[in-house]
DNA sequence: GATTTTTTTCTCGACAGTCGAGAAATTAAC
DNA sequence: GTTAATTTCTCGACTGTCGAGAAAAAAATC
């Protein structure tokens, strides 16, 4: 259904792309962002006129001079106009971030989740806690926080910040809306972990390639397995989505996942299913909760110095994964895919059973194989996509509210 | 990345809003227009005076007054505004239809395909007279087309008119835009047919649902199997997609597929794959070019009446399909299934197989099993979703050039 | 038949947004 | 001190939407 338009949308929508510009490019003179955005000389002293008043950005103290004519006056976002909290929730541990509404790290520290099964209940209370500690820290108040954007791997749903399926707590989902709702008036969101990677990639890639840029994959290799799509999007910048790839039946009546159903991809590409088929254990063995990076180091090692059975079980890993990457590629259009997570360390194990299974599909042997890079820096990625994505929606909620917030 | 918004845009966007209002609900008074589309009685104005001036719609004749007061001004695209030709290609035929600005039907016939393999070339040419004859025989010229919408089976690149790959002619692509580019100026589109099965029933059913749709799956069961995707988008309406799903992998090193690849789901689902397994021919055979339903038919008889190899081979089918939608939903969010094509005289052989491939995967185990309906008149959904895509193209052409265009 | 009521369309002034041009500000260079 | 260069700001013109009320026209009522 198509909706109306208006002259205030309008406004609406050229503020928050003035935000964005100023978010990409850092502190802008008045000329540069009407460069940036398209827009009149007039439009931007309205605009920003605007988000003065509404202490959103500041006028920058004169710099000095760097050339001849009236010195240039530099527009920034406020720093202190409000703050977000970044959740990154992993295997062993919860990180939280304080960013300050410019981007910049504030206070960051990690807590290690206490790796017990009674879970869901217990560890709401521990990320309560951990967001009143950081906020604690720093002295900031809670009211100035304007999001909370956490991550996890596993599935979420896509319209609120839920939890659906994890690989730490299955099918007990966790309601972070509800959860922090009562104390807290910021925002909530909740993104699947592989999406910010693939996010932060894609923009990235937006900046390096411009208009050329169509799509990409991430693929993100560990202890389960993570995919994120990100695709350029007509209006509003970039669509993401994070589908559950690591669950999608590899080989019906396969190898016992640790979601429950057998045949998963994860049941044959998952850390602890390397490790189950390089021991030759039954397939239909329970999988082991966590598996130390050591112990598959030490398969790898055995698989280059020509072990057959270690070999083997990355070469089964890659056949799972190609196959199901020609799968998705069957669903979309073609794109690239990056690799990303701790198992790209093994990535010359994989790389021929991953460019075989993907060979034994008709789009790939139509379209040709597509190209695959491997990026090792996931932390980085899962971080710049929370930023990212937070800040976008931060100003986009400004713009939507913050006009008659401080008039 | 986000673009400039403007006041110009806004009367566009709107014009546009207009006229899809126009559209799905036929001749309408100014203040039918005004409720509908939330706009105030004084734009509508605006807008229609525009449009009335650009001659792209006109003030019906006054009706017999059907209340007290001010009899109502009926407003309704001018029928003669131009012209719209869609094509339809099948597996043994080509349909073509001649249809005015109203989406009201002038002409149509079809012409048999002659099945000869040396095709492309050849039947680019028949495309190209067939064109001239539907408009020879309404006497209409030639720069009156605004549109010439096709559809065909097999995949279809997403930005230009050409085939990639088809059922009919493999992998000689076929290129429409160039092929008819110096004689028409018309524009083309050109798209899969599930992909305009999924159009016509997302139309209906966001029309009987409103805001409560999301999204929805068509698969077109027959010779060869297609899938069309729709979600619902944010403000351009609707956002399709058609996925190459006939030809995903389903078992790796499986049954010998026409595309020459081994294990694509059509190889276990399409009519030639039932025949070949209910024969109990081995499956590295190559598959039958065609295969007449009354074959299927009697296969199916047999199945009924407890033939065991028959009820296998749609068993079968049904399991290929099964975890091929298990993948798709794995890979996209939970949504129905719609089933068409000629194969839905199947479905009850078909049902248990791809239930159960369904329940093989992860993802619906934890979300439970997704509504499936049967549609059969897959024929009139094509065409529907034909008009739905074309008529709504052509308004959005009219209004960014027509305002020029006349003034 | 004249008047009132009801309904629909049209028009006018107010307001919001963008744009181009030119004025104002400010510093470097001469 | 004057001129040139550069940036910011302001003004008037234009386009768009909206609300209110005038105008139009038929049905209902007296």
């Amino acid at each position: 259904m198509l909706t109306k338009s208006s002259t205030e949308l309008v406004r609406q929508r050229n503020s928050v792309l003035v935000l964005s510009v100023l978010r990409r490019h850092g502190a802008l003179a008045h000329t540069e962002i009407s460069d940036f955005t398209g827009l009149s000389s007039a439009t931007i002293s309205a605009i920003t006129a605007d988000l003065e008043r509404a202490q959103i950005i500041e006028k920058s103290e004169q710099q000095a001079a760097s050339g001849r004519g009236r010195p240039r006056v530099l527009l920034r976002q406020r720093r202190d106009c409000g703050y977000l909290i970044v959740v990154i929730i992993s295997s062993d541990a919860v990180q939280y971030s304080l960013v300050d509404y410019a981007g910049k790290l504030i206070d960051r520290f990690s807590e290690e989740r206490s790796r017990d099964p009674s879970g869901a209940a217990r560890f709401v209370a521990a990320v309560q806690a951990g967001l009143l500690r950081i906020l604690d820290r720093s002295r900031i108040s809670q009211e100035r926080v304007l999001l909370i954007s956490i991550s996890s791997k596993g599935l979420v749903n896509s319209t609120e910040p839920v939890l659906l399926w994890s690989p730490i707590f299955g099918s007990d989902q966790i309601d972070f809306e509800s959860a922090l709702r009562p104390e807290w008036q910021a925002k909530v969101i909740l993104d699947n972990e592989t999406l910010l990677v693939a996010a932060a990639l894609g923009a990235r890639e937006e900046i390096a390639k411009g208009a050329d840029f169509r799509s990409l994959a991430a693929l993100s290799l560990g202890h389960s397995i993570g995919l994120g799509i990100v695709r350029r999007g007509g209006q509003t910048g970039q669509e993401i989505s994070a589908p559950n790839f690591g669950h999608m039946l590899h080989m019906a009546g396969g190898g016992l996942c640790r979601c429950g159903t057998r045949g998963c991809i994860e049941a044959y590409a998952g850390f602890y299913a390397i490790l189950r088929s390089a021991f030759e254990v039954p397939l239909d063995t329970i999988p082991a909760k966590f598996v130390p990076v050591v112990e598959l180091d030490k398969i790898a090692a055995r698989a280059r110095q020509g072990l057959r059975t270690s070999a083997f079980a990355f070469r089964q890993a890659g056949l799972a994964l190609g196959n199901g990457l020609s799968r998705m590629l069957s669903l979309t259009e073609r794109m690239p895919i990056a690799i990303t997570g701790p198992g790209t360390r093994y990535y010359d194990l994989l790389r021929q059973g991953i460019e075989e299974g993907l060979g034994q599909s008709h789009i790939v042997r139509m379209e040709g194989m597509p190209e695959i890079r491997v990026v090792p820096d996931e932390p980085i990625l899962v971080f710049e996509g929370h930023l990212n994505r937070a800040l976008s929606v931060i100003d986009q909620d400004i713009v939507l509210s913050g006009g008659q917030g401080t008039d």
